[in-house]
DNA sequence: CGAAAGGCTCTTTTT
DNA sequence: GAGCCTTTCG
């Protein structure tokens, strides 16, 4: 059987385990992916069950795409009715389904983190509570949590400890009140509420289980309890419940992965198969060998016996740079220098870091020297403002509770409404006990003798106009797609009101970028078209759009590689308070995750890691050192190239440097004193003219235009300048 | 009501 | 250093 020919034995075992729980326990690169698939097509294929009795969960939509084209390739056919796609669009797609049955209607929209946030100072608003004195971010982690726990807000009163418990409870109840106004759900809500759908109601659980014959999950070792628990549901009856993970590379604790899912299956499930994939396809010796070095240091963990038949490959290199500039310079020319010997291809290089911050810097290094990068995150193309207000448009169309929407758009373009009307307006809706919307209708439909919200005649009339549109925007939603997304934008004036702007030219390429995407959507019909874009541009993450065959160098968070390979990785900011990050620096478990964060890094890479590091970085607006990553020194030397950053660091003037700045004391060192116009001479540089010289402690910060390697900004004693005569 | 200017506080990671 | 919020003035 052609399925089977190509699988190892532990990844056959894995496969042709069929009757019930599985636990494939599969180190990176260990083809874990390949194996799901396999599973799936052998149980098509093989056992002959039908697609429609499947279901396959994955991390993001692009793991989703990739693995049911691989089946299509696996079976020379398409799998229609296989349940393919993320925890959230798959409970999105049941709850349009079953939500009736607790109260969740059929055209709810879904509120991203930022719709999250407003909502949350409107409950605040509302309660009469200061934002200054309860952070809404603050209380947004509290509810998120609470929903993790599949806590009610009625629950979490009883759960709650602290006073700030109280308040959060508070708020969560009304934030609640305010979602369900709506007819809106936020990510939580999407498990949350499917796991109480089937908890409360027997009958619509029965009819999930029967069908679901089949369940597979992939990276369970990020899934959350109730992700877990909705597994469970699903899996109920049939109990062929197959889930794949790797503990050492769980990263999502702070969005409440619990590795407790890994480790209570098999007292859930004590009938469980476990199976170990344990050989690397991907890596070099060298690169899987650094990388088991770096995660054995984790004192929470069971040792895993990785292996590679590949090449031993080249060690890994450990730079060490002034600046954070000079961090990205190295990267671009590194690449550069590469591709242009033909050593490798632009889109063999991803550039991981720990904070979306950090991009900035690289980015310019790469605009500078022209070499052409895909930013994968940055400011997320769906949350930009310009798309945002599109999108809130059409939800609107779809579903005229939508109160965060229309407060966000009713007065953009500025159409005379200010914030004491929007009030006015909101308080008189909650009287009718309508929506915001709504009530515009009524108003527009009052007679004259009724009872009106205390508005000045002005703004009532602005306020009709809007509401004229949005009737007339509503009356063509038989229109395809896009067209209905041009009427939108041309007669709202939004285009117009972009443009007045500084930026406006660069922000209506985003809206008309958006509009591409609803290309997709406009061969469908008109309402589930409008629908299903809306349901995409919500619940897509930026790595779905990720195209590695695009001839660009990746930047990417380690977070958003996982999953990824790619043959050369650089990790940038490999410092002590970037990576790990300072906020893990008291908590062990967090410390224990920042390792595997780096581990993730690491094992992403095929051929060849750079771990890379500034002396110096800006943060926050301030300079200062960072003493390098404590990672580091846990690869021996035999793996890095010129020997063990512990040797090189002690020879190194940086490590007296370092040194001296943590006693406290920067001694007067015998350095020459430069001035502009200066000669001078670099180990590595060559001779150079001093551009400008700038005392820093009792040190100086040192501008050198190089003859060969152009100009250069040096810490003079660690850059060991000598003066030239 | 709206634009502009100044002040404040954070920055980890995201479906 | 940037985004967000508040204040101020037209």
């Amino acid at each position: 059987m052609d399925i089977l020919t190509e699988l190892n034995p532990a990844q056959r075992e894995a496969v042709e385990t069929i009757n019930g729980p599985l636990l494939i326990l599969a180190g990176p690169g260990s083809g874990k992916t390949k194996v799901i698939t396999h599973r799936i097509a052998y149980l098509i294929k093989v056992v002959g069950v039908n697609p429609y009795h499947m279901m396959a969960v994955t991390f993001t939509n692009k793991a989703a795409r990739e693995m049911a084209e691989r089946l299509h390739r696996l079976l020379s056919g398409v799998v229609a009715d296989l349940t393919i796609g993320t925890f959230h669009a798959i409970c999105a797609r049941i709850l349009r389904r079953e939500g009736k049955a607790i109260g969740v209607a059929p055209g709810f929209v879904i509120y991203d983190d930022e719709d999250q946030t407003n909502l949350i100072k409107r409950s605040l608003q509302e309660l009469g509570l200061d934002p200054k004195q309860y952070s809404p971010k603050a209380i947004q982690t509290a509810i998120d949590a609470a929903k993790a726990r599949l806590l009610t807000p009625a629950e979490y009163l009883k759960w709650g400890r602290s006073y700030f418990d109280e308040i959060a409870q508070r708020v969560y109840e009304r934030y609640q009140k305010l979602l369900e106004e709506s007819n809106a759900l936020d990510f939580d809500d999407l498990l949350m509420k499917t796991v109480h759908l089937f908890r409360d109601n027997p009958p619509v659980r029965s009819r999930y289980q029967n069908r679901y014959s089949y369940v597979h999950v992939d990276e369970f070792q990020d899934t959350n309890l109730v992700q877990y628990e909705l597994m469970k549901q699903i899996a109920g009856k049939h109990r062929n419940l197959c889930v794949v993970g790797d503990p050492d590379q769980s990263i999502y604790s702070w969005r409440y992965a619990d590795l407790r899912n890994i480790l209570n299956f098999e007292k859930d499930f004590p009938e469980a198969k476990v199976v170990l994939l344990e050989q690397n396809y991907r890596s070099t010796k060298l690169i899987l060998e650094a990388a088991s070095h770096v995660i054995s240091a984790n004192k929470q963990r069971k040792p895993k016996g990785l292996w590679t038949e590949n090449e031993a490959g080249v060690p890994t290199a450990v730079i060490e740079t002034y600046t954070e500039q000079e961090e990205a310079q190295f990267v671009v020319n590194e690449i550069e220098q590469m591709v242009s010997g033909g050593e490798a291809k632009l889109n063999d290089f991803a550039v991981m870091y720990r904070t979306n911050a950090q991009s900035r810097v690289l980015e310019e290094a790469f605009l500078r020297y022209g070499v052409p990068y895909k930013l994968v995150a940055g400011t997320r193309f769906y949350e930009r403002r310009e798309v945002k207000d599109v999108i809130a448009y059409l939800r609107l169309l779809q579903n005229p509770s939508d109160n965060v929407s229309l407060l966000r758009i009713i007065n953009i373009p500025q159409r005379g409404i200010g914030e004491r009307s929007i009030v006015e307006l909101s308080q008189w809706a909650r009287m009718k006990g309508v929506a915001a919307y709504p009530a515009l209708k009524m108003l527009a439909e009052s007679k004259e003798s009724e009872p009106k919200p205390p508005l000045s005649p002005r703004v009532v009339k602005a306020m009709l106009s809007f509401y004229e549109m949005m009737a007339d925007f509503t009356e063509s939603r038989e229109l395809n797609l896009v067209d209905l997304f041009d009427l939108v934008v041309a007669k709202s004036g939004y285009k117009e009101y972009l443009m007045r702007e500084m930026d406006g030219e660069e922000r209506w390429e985003n809206v008309l970028e958006l509009r591409t995407v609803a290309q997709e959507y406009r061969d469908m019909p008109a309402p589930e078209g409008l629908a299903a874009f809306l349901e995409g541009v919500t619940l897509v993450s930026d790595v779905d759009s990720l195209d590695e065959s695009v001839a660009a160098v990746i930047l990417i968070t380690l977070h958003q590689a996982k999953g990824l390979e790619f043959p050369i990785v650089f990790i940038v900011g490999m410092e002590d308070g970037i990576l790990p990050h300072i906020k893990s620096f008291d908590d062990p478990e967090q410390m224990e995750e920042e390792r595997r964060l780096c581990y993730v890094g690491i094992t992403r890479a095929k051929k060849r890691v750079y771990l890379v590091r500034a002396f110096r970085r800006s943060l926050m607006g301030s300079s200062r050192p960072n003493p390098p990553s404590r990672f580091l020194w846990d690869i021996p030397t035999h793996l890095i190239t010129g020997g063990s950053l512990r040797e090189v660091a002690a020879e190194s003037r940086l490590a007296a440097a370092l040194s001296a700045w943590n006693r406290g004391v920067v001694g007067k060192t015998d350095l020459p004193e430069l001035k502009a116009g200066d000669h001078v001479k670099h180990a590595q540089f060559g001779e150079g003219v001093v551009v400008s010289a700038k005392p820093v402690k009792d040190d100086a910060e040192v501008t050198v235009a190089f003859e060969g390697a152009g100009v250069k900004r040096l810490l003079q004693s660690f850059a060991g300048l000598e003066k030239v005569t």
